[in-house]
DNA sequence: CAGCTGACAGATTTCAATATCTGTCATTCC
DNA sequence: GGAATGACAGATATTGAAATCTGTCAGCTG
């Protein structure tokens, strides 16, 4: 159980902890079992980490960030600022459809940690509305989005889409109808984004 | 504490449930605590609601129903669809905002009521849906809201503002800069549905 | 000496015994 | 006879004592 001597790293604790979790949930993992699964004692996790909830952060954000990385390959992707907004919200939906289909466990388990507040969520909204800015901009400059404040629009969007990405939402995400319930809000926004009133 | 002897009416019963959850909060109001209430055993109670959960249930269908009630007055008022629109979806942010404002931990009780999810919640929903439809309709027959489908159409719009009537977001409802936030997204859906291509 | 250990105090969780509650129904009351 | 009662069985919640966990730190180890 015990690997062999390497370095005790924070990596290496953020990966034993993702077992952890994944193996007990998130109401019965102790930061004894981490170092238990890590052949070490307790008092060298704590060398790492101030305090287990420091630790259970540093994993969220872990988890939240590839999903952020995932995305952030499609702002810059070839295509129309339309495009690249539709196909940059399908991602999301899709990324966290997956995620919670895939192991409905451990994005319980995901869900449990992100409620427990830190900053850590906040920054992965800001980093996520960051990339939707930029795409809306792109499309206020070449004039495919006729929108004062990108950044406001950018805000806009992902709140009038958090059915489709707010964890709290996911038991949704498999009933019928909800790809098409996704298509008509994207739609109705882009729309609302490509009107050139006001 | 027994009022005079009125005859007992699911009525009477459902405002002494209010009382009680009121007083007790959701986890520990009890029928006992109700039949109490009321000056009554409990079996009484039970003649006039099979269980515990189907008491529950209509007393949140009853303070459901007055959210309801209060914003089909909007639906048939005079105004163009779009500021009928904008009308209803303010009346129903303001409903939700207020009722979580005035008593947090009634709110609080009955959002753990709704969670406790029977059919009563997706008819409200559908109910207000439904008031919805009614407004875009009116908009479609103008001219105003120039879609295919109103009821797909309301549906829509209901839930891109879900972060503005959802309980689980109420305590975003009180941050600063919220008012701006539902007004970008009731702008950019109400230019939405105002454009007229496809 | 830098990193790790393990014993410790106080906080939190578990567990099992006890008390309360839900839902039923034979009986009482008007 | 229709409505209400209260005793009852099984399910659920509460409680307090024991076990475990968190976070610290003086000392060990390589």
């Amino acid at each position: 159980m015990a690997p062999p001597t390497e370095t005790l790293t924070a990596e290496r604790i953020l990966e034993a902890t993702e077992d952890v979790l994944r193996r007990h949930g998130p109401a019965k993992a102790t930061v004894v079992d981490v170092a238990r699964a890590l052949g070490v004692s307790h008092g060298s996790v704590y060398r790492h980490f101030r305090t287990k909830a420091a630790l259970r952060e540093a994993v969220t954000k872990r988890w939240l960030d590839r999903t952020s990385q995932k995305l952030a390959g499609i702002v810059d992707a070839d295509g129309s600022p339309q495009e690249r907004l539709r196909a940059w919200l399908a991602g999301l939906f899709e990324a966290k459809r997956h995620k919670a289909g895939d192991d409905p466990e451990l994005f319980a388990t995901y869900t449990v940690l992100t409620d427990e507040v830190g900053t850590v969520v906040g920054e992965h909204i800001a980093d996520l509305t960051g990339q939707l800015t930029r795409i809306i901009a792109a499309g206020a400059g070449s004039g495919a989005f006729p929108v004062p404040d990108p950044a406001a629009a950018a805000r806009a969007v992902f709140q009038a889409t958090g059915r489709f990405h707010d964890p709290h939402y996911a038991r949704a995400w498999t009933a019928p109808g909800v790809d098409e319930e996704f298509t008509a809000v994207v739609d109705l926004l882009i729309r609302g984004l490509s009107s050139p009133s006001r």
